[in-house]
DNA sequence: CGTATCGATTGACAAATATCGATGCAACTG
DNA sequence: CAGTTGCATCGATATTTGTCAATCGATACG
């Protein structure tokens, strides 16, 4: 596959044809940029993986000390999470308790691979 | 696998054993954390899809008219590409040609999936 | 040589983000 | 009921990000 031009542009033409397109639509784009956007950070990339390794659900008290960060912080990074529809979470008392959305990921996995 | 607390904390005493840990090491969350940055954006993901899909390499001036931003937001953009390792760029005459770097993506790809 | 073109860089600016401490709220404990 | 606990939200602040127009440096063409 080759393209693009081999000599300066004639002024006033294009330099060359637009050979290449995307194969993503826009709005997959969109969405898969969201995800990879979410996890474009090491403590919610962590809290991913800690989350991912457990089928069940995590407490928050229990993330909390894994991360130099104050509770605050943390409780946005999992706002973050959720608002991309990465993970969500269940309230049990005074509990909170995240897991990883099933299939959540697989759109960008898939891409990737 | 059960975790997590069931009772209100005694006062003083932790609210639970931290029963959870990741299983990614720090440098390796950053590092993928740095790849899924560079692919938060619907430019950069498009971007690198229209490079995956061409062996050989893509010569930025039939990038610029795929998307609607300046040709300086653009350049923006793969410079960011490129900060992130995932794209290389040749420079032959006038032109420059960008290219996927092989391997790039491996690391974070195999956590996804 | 002088001029046009490609692509990167700079400077400016608005918007988004990461972080914290403080506060709020629901629910449990005694 | 009063006090405490877990977690979310708010307000403030510093940093980062996306974008453009303008400029620059190198190269090509006449």
């Amino acid at each position: 596959m080759t393209l693009a031009p081999k000599q300066k542009r004639p002024a006033g033409k294009p330099c060359c044809e637009p050979v290449v397109y995307p194969d993503v639509e826009r709005a997959d784009a969109e969405r898969m940029a969201e995800i990879a956007k979410a996890l474009g950070d090491p403590i919610r990339l962590t809290l991913v993986d800690v989350l991912r390794k457990h089928a069940g659900r995590v407490c928050v008290c229990e993330l909390v000390p894994l991360f130099f960060v104050s509770q605050s912080t943390l409780s946005h990074h999992l706002k973050k999470l959720r608002d991309a529809g990465i993970v969500d979470s269940e309230r049990k008392g005074l509990w909170a308790y995240y897991y990883v959305r099933p299939d959540a990921l697989k759109e960008l996995s898939a891409w990737l691979s």
